[in-house]
DNA sequence: ATTGATCATTTGCCCTGTCAACTGATGCGC
DNA sequence: GCGCATCAGTTGACAGGGCAAATGATCAAT
């Protein structure tokens, strides 16, 4: 192993805790017959629904193709309906839906908390909350600057 | 949109700035016909060259299922090899696998480095070091905690 | 009204990754 | 030596997700 940089570790570290916190929350998950990935595609649904594909994407950092696909399923499952009005189509969650995630939801944001909750203090965690804001934030500003030039 | 405790908001933020920082990493990388995922078994052959898959696949993070699929790749581009002795491949770089990541290494190392090193003093990266060395220390053994369970 | 430009979405092809079932090889107890 | 447990790796079925090319629908200018 060479020396990496402070940078790398952290960058390291963080990859494989939230590698890590994703199967443990898709474990949890499972018994709803849910994924991470659609748990938060529901959740922001809900919180902003109607909604367009596209916002949906943006809000959840995928793709347009990646979010056609995701909803393509949920909906084949029955949890969210598009209705197509001119030219966009608008997501909205089903009452299935909506009450399977009502009851995932409590129980997976605890189960996530904990990873938190369980290590760090409260002034702790508004440190690292203060870091990643700034950390998130350049790397929008990065992507946004690629996009230009790309 | 409803209040979410402190713990899943870092959560939210540290998701998408790790999908960011994925995403300018393939941006990156694709000069060198190159993805993170092969980037990092790339160098993490390297660092621990002759090496078994199953460890590989410990050392990434990633199932054995997962690892042989994309080993099967790497050797198809010829960047590694697996010499079968007893019951077990040992995996090690080629020659043009060898020269395609030094190639690659300094100029990613370097594009990674720089979302950290741009917005946080060496104070900062100290303090999220240690943060994270506890959340990752805390998923390690919560993930191993289900296992037993399972 | 027709032609284009534009924007939303879909789809083909690929890589990453999981799980579970399966194949092979080893090694052990009898 | 034979059968069996065990471990390493592979593979089929699938979800997630990216990119680029193709579709569809709207809107603007002629």
């Amino acid at each position: 192993m060479e020396d990496l940089s402070l940078s790398t570790l952290i960058w390291l570290r963080m990859v494989r805790f939230v590698q890590n916190s994703n199967q443990l929350s898709n474990d949890h998950l499972r018994q709803f017959g849910l994924t991470v990935a659609q748990f938060e595609a529901l959740a922001h649904i809900r919180n902003f629904q109607p909604v367009t594909q596209t916002d949906l994407a943006k809000g959840l950092t995928v793709s347009g193709g990646g979010m056609s696909r995701m909803l393509a399923r949920l909906e084949r499952e029955g949890l969210i309906t598009r209705e197509q009005t001119w030219k966009t189509k608008h997501i909205s969650l089903t009452e299935a839906g909506l009450a399977l995630l009502e009851r995932a939801f409590p129980s997976q944001l605890h189960q996530q908390s904990a990873l938190f909750d369980d290590v760090l203090d409260e002034d702790e965690q508004r440190t690292l909350h203060a870091l990643m804001k700034k950390l998130y934030d350049h790397s929008v500003a990065e992507r946004a600057t690629a996009e230009e030039d790309g």
